[in-house]
DNA sequence: AATCGTTCCTGATAGC
DNA sequence: TGCTATCAGGAACGAT
């Protein structure tokens, strides 16, 4: 599913792709509109807000994908299914004749943009100001700000009484980790997912910051992660082609020490780890 | 205030 | 073969 990866893989293509691009036209599903948890605003006033825009720069906050336009921006969030596909002039774009598109954006010089979204997790908004959005006001430091340092991370685990793979999924300790990599970085640091926060140690912080960039860094340069259930593709089709270490894997061979790979249930959601590698919690 | 459980949705897969 | 049940996940929300 699209995490920081993904998305800052989709940001990159479509920089190179569309910053400059005006949108000509805009079409959005009725299914879509409908969906209450969507909270779009209408197809007027959505309309109102995009036609005639100029997209001038992309840039990406957590999981959320910035489109700065020359008045107000536009914002996805891919969900967990989402994607977001650059057609070319050639292609014929008849709205209903793809299954699960619920947007379509039609630039000035006859390209698309298509948002498509089969589990409709995905976001969609138009705004004027970003902090419209209460998870970006509430959103922690990018991984590779230079505010992130093992420190303020370990300030704030201090207080925390959940388990460290819970805090790596809120998004307010820290931006853009999912299910995938909060794993892979737990695996890459040596840390049970089942540790109490308050219970790591400094040595302990300092590895995971440091597993949680070169987890990304290394994905990103993979652009992303392709699996069967997570059907990720860039904005151009393709899927990633990172490999997860853990996470998927439970039943194989531990990448470093040979050991069966186990998966375990927090919270609903599944986790994976090395049982000699990452030491159980007494 | 922090945390937990539930909700939204569809496609893939397992089981009968 | 064809049906039904289960599972997967991010963020918001209500309850505790």
């Amino acid at each position: 599913m699209p995490e920081l990866p993904e998305v800052e893989t989709v940001r990159r293509d479509l920089e190179k792709a569309i910053v400059g691009a005006t949108i000509a036209d805009v079409w959005v599903s009725p299914r879509w509109a409908s969906l209450a948890h969507t909270k779009f605003p209408g197809h007027r006033a959505f309309r109102q807000r995009v036609v005639g825009r100029r997209i001038e720069r992309l840039e990406r906050r957590g999981k959320y994908l910035i489109f700065r336009l020359d008045s107000g921006s536009l914002i996805f969030h891919l969900g967990m299914s989402g994607q977001l596909l650059v057609s070319p002039k050639s292609e014929i774009r008849n709205p209903k004749s793809e299954k699960h598109r619920h947007a379509l954006f039609i630039f000035a010089d006859g390209r698309a943009l298509r948002f498509v979204d089969p589990r409709t997790f995905g976001e969609l908004h138009a705004v004027s100001d970003l902090l419209e959005l209460s998870a970006l006001r509430s959103m922690g430091p990018e991984p590779f700000d230079e505010t992130f340092t093992w420190r303020r991370l370990a300030d704030v685990l201090r207080k925390k009484r959940v388990k460290i793979k819970a805090a790596l999924l809120d998004q307010r300790v820290m931006a853009g980790m999912g299910n995938i990599y909060a794993d892979e970085a737990l695996f890459e640091s040596g840390i049970h997912p089942e540790r109490r926060c308050a219970t790591l140690t400094n040595d302990e912080v300092r590895r995971l910051r440091r597993a949680v960039r070169a987890v990304l860094r290394r994905a990103i340069a993979s652009r992303g992660t392709t699996l069967t259930d997570s059907r990720y593709r860039d904005a151009f089709g393709n899927a990633g082609g990172h490999r997860p270490k853990v996470y998927g894997r439970a039943g194989e061979p531990c990448v470093r020490c040979g050991a069966t790979i186990e998966r375990g249930v927090m919270g609903g959601r599944s986790f994976h780890y090395c049982p000699k590698c990452q030491p159980r919690p007494t």
